[in-house]
DNA sequence: ATGTTC
């Protein structure tokens, strides 16, 4: 077990658990919190997962843990870790189930008020023009020549398609594909599942949501950005599908035998891993790039969707969405950071945290590089979410990273029994929100009530100096699987 | 998260 007593303040909103903690920690664990947060941390595995993966071998640094942490499969959800390039690992449970699960935000000049009587309208028109739930199929089924092309090309193949504009791809993070994907590193199972779905949001926090941008924290930067207070915006929050998460499925079992083979001592079977340097890593690396890049054009398929939607209802003059950013928030990235005075080649695992690069990062469009990376925080359905932009102190504190949501405080399953789900649906409507959802016990389990407030997260890494504040959001239509 | 127990 883990208490409040194991760990050392280092200022109001940053802990850590030194590795005398335990033997066997090659580096300390940094939570980012405020105390509330930090005792909340403590009620589930959270922290005992982080101290685990920071048991493995070739972590540089520390792990560092978001606060909108909670337990996940292996490694908390809200988590990143850094492994040495060659002479770390590289662990599936440590990216996540959903690869490449991210956030894509667009933009209007559409006043709420103006759209007010339309939004119920445009509500359904979203639920019906994109395909949601379980198992769901989209509009663009794939042959195998062409899942090949998506998983090599990402969001480039969307743009020979005709679902995207330049513009949606310079606004997306590595420019909607990683370099590097080998489509037959996944299995012919991933791919049979991996066909059907392009252009899908499946189900669980999956979402699409119509928001007021309500309050402006940083004008210079939301002008740049297109966030217009009073004016809609639109959410994407989806990933990698049944193909993401059969290629999991797949090298969690594989890698088992990479692990004895390498002799690897794991402290939770859940962690297995590889060297990232041998065969068994670098295959997992080109099948998850694959999925990355399947999700990165199955939001952008997706941000056509609701295009075409936002035309149905506004017409055509009027319903311009410009992309504002779209980023991962279960990646691993081979990137170079200062570790300890010296420049480290390092697999950054980041799980249920983004990216958060500072200004004068390459990799961002010119009129973001004075900025910084933008950072997308959806919060849970019927709260806020938050826009924020990547600090240059992110890059020393978290490996260049932030935040990715509000965090569950109450299992799926707990949700579920206790809150009624047509009745959440009212209370939201009566609120104002218009909600449109397949199934009312996925509903249920995506109540706010389920969550942390997001804005005291959001609040803990403004202040920790690893984001900034650029616009909140109101939600006021909700598309669920 | 997930053809929600291949």
């Amino acid at each position: 077990m883990v208490s409040k007593e194991d760990f050392r303040r280092i200022n109001d909103y940053l802990w850590e658990i030194p590795t005398s903690f335990h033997p066997k920690m090659q580096v300390p664990v940094w939570i980012f919190a405020d105390e509330e947060i930090l005792e909340d941390a403590l009620d589930d595995l959270s922290i005992i997962q982080a101290v685990n993966v920071a048991r493995l071998p070739g972590l540089v640094g520390h792990v560092v843990v978001m606060p909108d942490v909670h337990q996940g499969y292996g490694m908390p959800i809200g988590g990143v870790m850094a492994t040495r390039v060659p002479g770390g690992i590289i662990s599936p449970g440590a990216v996540g189930y959903d690869i490449n699960c991210g956030v894509r935000v667009l933009t209007s000049t559409i006043k709420y008020e103006n759209a007010k009587p339309y939004l119920s309208d445009l509500a359904s028109v979203l639920y019906r023009n994109c395909p949601s739930g379980v198992g769901e199929k989209g509009s663009i089924p794939l042959t195998n020549e062409e899942l090949d092309q998506v998983c090599q090309q990402g969001a480039n193949w969307t743009l020979t398609q005709g679902y995207a504009e330049a513009e949606d791809l310079q606004r997306t993070e590595e420019f909607g594909c990683l370099a590097g994907a080998d489509p037959d590193a996944a299995s012919k199972r991933a791919k049979e599942r991996g066909k059907g779905q392009l252009g899908t949001l499946g189900a669980g926090n999956h979402f699409l949501e119509v928001d007021i941008v309500e309050e402006v924290f940083d004008q210079e930067a939301a002008e740049v950005m297109g966030l217009h207070t009073g004016c809609l915006a639109v959410q994407i929050h989806c990933g990698s599908r049944g193909f993401g998460h059969q290629i999991c499925t797949d090298y969690v079992q594989n890698l088992q035998f990479a692990v004895i083979r390498y002799g690897i001592d794991l402290p939770d079977r859940e962690l297995v891993c590889a060297p990232i340097e041998s065969p068994e890593g670098q295959g997992y690396l080109a099948a998850m790039k694959s999925a990355a890049n399947y999700a990165f054009a199955n939001r952008q398929v997706l941000a056509w969707h609701t295009r075409r939607s936002f035309q149905e209802v506004f017409g055509k003059q009027d319903s311009t969405l410009r992309q504002v950013y779209d980023i991962a928030h279960n990646m691993a990235k081979i990137e170079t950071h200062e570790v300890d005075g010296e420049n480290l080649t390092v697999c950054v695992h980041r799980k249920g945290a983004t990216r958060a690069f500072g200004p004068g990062f390459a990799g961002l469009p010119t009129e973001y590089r004075p900025l910084g990376q933008p950072v997308l925080v959806p919060g849970s359905m019927g709260t806020h979410s938050w826009i924020l932009l990547g600090t240059s102190a992110s890059d020393r504190l978290s490996f260049g990273s932030s935040c990715h949501g509000a965090g569950r405080v109450m299992s799926r399953h707990k949700a579920k029994r206790e809150i009624k789900g047509d009745r959440l649906k009212g209370e939201l409507e009566h609120e104002g929100i218009s909600i449109r959802a397949g199934s009312m016990s996925g509903l249920a389990e995506e109540a706010p009530q389920a969550y942390k407030d997001v804005s005291r997260v959001v609040n803990v890494v403004s202040q920790a100096g690893i984001a900034r504040k650029v616009a909140r959001l109101h939600p006021v239509a909700v598309v669920k699987g």
